[in-house]
This record gives structure tokens, C-alpha cells and sequence, in this order.
DNA sequence: TTAGTTCGTGGCAAAGTGCAACTAATATTT
DNA sequence: AAATATTAGTTGCACTTTGCCACGAACTAA
């Protein structure tokens, strides 16, 4: 080995709340840069992690209180100047929950903020919630990766709107619909519909045995 | 930090001969493994690798004598298992020349393999080789990655065998150079054709300004 | 009952795709 | 010199997919 080098894992946490995109930051407790917002995050612990992914997980669960959510390798960010300790390598992760997932722990550690708001954020840290929205938005197009920011069931309505605030433009419903059918990963839930101030929805769950679903063509 | 981390890069170079994908391995120098198959990488040097990439690069122009090929980051794979000199992260990379390109050292301390017919590799080198496999082939679909895996000029029969090789189906003539016109990415390399036995083809290149394409359907 | 709103489906014109035939340009053969 | 073979490149057309819009269905609220 060359030199005493520096991992981490990052995780950007990001949900829906109404129309926007929000981001989990937390403040850091320690230098450098201790008080100032920062993506969660911390040293991989070689006795305790058995993988970058482990230690995504184990961060996640730490800051979040969170067990599983969609949670995908997203880019390692590295390099001589990005950590002003050392040479240092970052596994950035990013998750996608519901925004009901993240309520309960109200006098939390953390915050939600708009991926358009966010404040000043230490390291190259704004670089990676960049690179996670790039992400979310490009795969969004051609895949299911939308569906992990609702509840486990929902409406056909709601999914589309998720699609149209991640991707942000319009979609048409009939053809979101044909798609979907085509497509074939969603099932009903039986007997359970939205019931709201009108004609009632039917609600939807992805099929068990489907996981993220990569279409051939666009949504 | 918690405990001392191995952190290396890898290359997974691929280049297409005739109509199979190959990889380039070299054989270990030094122990763990040594004298055995593996992809060309190494530590990441704190001290003149400004960041993974150019450790990539570096590893690229000492192996192969390779400057500037298209090259990306893939994946990060890690955990405490897959070196048996402690917990390790390999940042990996994919690199992508046309054939020609590594003809010039012929007594070289590397070889090409074919993709179905790989030895037995070091380490978890063989799911690096699949990760970018799955890369390219997914990325292909809907991109112009193809591109460098031919010289900087070529026809466009041979751009589109060379997405038949990678993608693995037939595509039609006339439906690929349709598409080809409206992603508009190429130029016509002027008073240049490849002269072969029957009708000579105007050559074509990537427009200067272009890098990646990504295109809002499939190729 | 009636009006208002959202859910869900169907029709249709326009755009995109797959298939096959056709013309063009060259080398080779007769 | 003419005919043949082979690859390059284009065109026409049937078929499929898409975008747009409208309609009926189901519910709440007044």
C-alpha cells in the first residue's frame, strides 16, 4: 500500500414530499467541518462492514433509523483534495423511500431540503447529490426506479405524478397506462382502492417476484 | 479511520475482433495470486494519482501503453473477503479501443481473451469483467458507447455490425441509419471512403463536439 | 337530484419501425 | 468490353406505437 488512504460511504437519501425532490442532510458532529450540513455518512468499519454496501446500510440505520430502502452504488468519488485530511475515496450510495417512511423520528438528527434549496454543503458533497439526481433522473425513463418513492401501494395516478415531478414534464395518461400493461410489473391489490373526495382508485403494489424492472423502451 | 483499507483501481479494457468482445488480462507479477490471470490494476498511489481516474490512466499507460481511451468508472466492489490481504476496495473501471489500437506491442505482457472463454481469474475479477459487460451491453442500447470500440473513422456498416457484436440481435439497415441521421452525432470525414472489393463507403466520424450520446430511445 | 371532480378506457391521426425491394458503384470474371 | 457478383445506400409500404382528446363511470357534496 501506498499511502494511508481514506473510505467512506455517503448515502443520498432522497424522497418525494408534494412536487419536490428532498434530500436527508445531516449536520456533522466532528471536524473538519463539524456543524456544517453534510450528506450522511462515515468511515468504513473493516471489523464491522462486511461490504461498502453493509456500511451504506449500517449509516442508514444509524442517521435514519432506517432498515430497507432501495439503496444502489451510485459512483466512488476520490482524489488528493477532496477531504482536507488526505487522499480520500468516497462509495456514494443513494436511497429512494417514501416520505411517509421518514416521519416518525420527528426531533431527528437530520433534515429534508429541496434538492433546488440546498444549503452550503461540506466536501465535494453537492457534487454527489448531483450526481444522485442525474442518476434518478436518467434510469427514471426507463425504468421502475420511480415506484420506490411511494408507499407499497398506490394509485396509478399518484405513480404517474411521481414520474412527472422526477422526470419533470408531463406525461399522457393513456399511454403511461398502455405501458405499464405492456410492461407488467405492477398487480392489484384486491379489495383496496384510495377512496378520497371522489370516483375511488384502484391501488397497486409491485408483483413480488419483480424487482427493479429495466424496460426496452421509454415510459 | 477505523482499520487500514487496500484501495486499487482495475481496468476491464475491451475491445471488439472480428465479432467477439475481449478483454485484456495480465498475469500477476507479485503474490497474492502471482504468475496467475488478472486484470490489469493496482494500488491507488496517494501520492501521484490525483484521483481514481487518473490512477485508471496511469494503470492503462503502464500496462498497455494506452493514453486516452474512452474510460469510465464501473463499479466499486469491496468488502472484507475478496483479497485475502484484508478488507479491499477496488475502484473499477471500463476502457474501450478499437482493435488496432493494442496491435503496435506484440510482445506484450498482456493478452487479449475472448469474453465467453475466460480463464480462471484472481480475486472477484470475473464479476468485474461481467459488470461491464452488463455495462456496455445495457448502455449500448440506447447510447453510442459502440463508437469507441472502432478506429476514429469508419463506415457505417461497420458501426452497425459493431452494435450487432455488442448487443447480440440483427438491426435493420435502413431503420439504424434513420436513427443515425436524427441522433445526428456523426460527420462525414470528407474525400474519405473505405475502398475494399465492390462499392466503396463514405467514412464517418464523431462529430467534434459530441462526446457519449445518450439518445430518448433505443438505437 | 344535480353539479363537480377524478378514475379509467377507447378512438384516431400522426409518427416511428420493420421488411423488402430497388438503384448505385465498384471489382472480378468472361 | 460486357456480364456478374457483391456491398453501399435509398425508397416505398404495411404495421405498430404514440400523443391527443373525448367519453362514460363512480364517487362526494350541495
Amino acid at each position: 500500500m501506498d499511502q494511508k488512504i481514506i473510505v467512506t460511504v455517503d448515502v443520498v437519501l432522497l424522497t418525494l414530499v408534494g412536487e419536490r425532490l428532498e434530500v436527508l442532510l445531516s449536520r456533522r458532529e466532528r471536524e473538519p467541518f463539524a456543524e456544517q450540513w453534510a450528506l450522511p455518512g462515515g468511515y468504513v468499519h473493516a471489523v464491522e462492514d462486511a461490504d461498502s454496501l453493509a456500511a451504506a446500510r449500517r449509516v442508514l440505520r444509524e442517521k435514519a433509523s432506517l432498515t430497507s430502502p432501495y439503496l444502489e452504488q451510485l459512483y466512488t468519488f476520490s482524489g488528493a483534495t477532496r477531504d482536507p485530511r488526505g487522499w480520500s475515496a468516497s462509495i456514494a450510495y443513494y436511497a429512494l423511500v417514501s416520505a411517509d417512511t421518514l416521519r416518525p423520528a420527528s426531533p431527528a438528527p437530520f433534515e429534508l431540503w429541496p434538492v433546488d434549496e440546498l444549503p452550503r454543503l461540506c466536501f465535494d458533497h453537492a457534487r454527489i447529490v448531483d450526481g444522485a439526481l442525474e442518476r434518478l433522473r436518467g434510469k427514471s425513463a426507463y425504468s421502475s426506479l420511480p415506484c420506490y418513492l411511494l408507499p407499497p401501494a398506490f394509485t396509478l395516478t399518484e405513480l404517474q405524478q411521481t414520474y412527472e415531478h422526477v422526470l419533470g414534464q408531463k406525461l399522457d395518461k393513456s399511454a403511461f397506462r398502455r405501458k405499464l400493461a405492456d410492461f407488467d410489473f405492477l398487480e392489484v391489490v384486491k379489495d383496496a382502492q384510495r377512496t378520497g373526495s371522489h370516483r375511488p382508485a384502484q391501488l397497486y403494489r409491485i408483483r413480488e417476484e419483480k424487482n427493479l424492472m429495466l424496460f426496452d423502451r421509454t415510459i
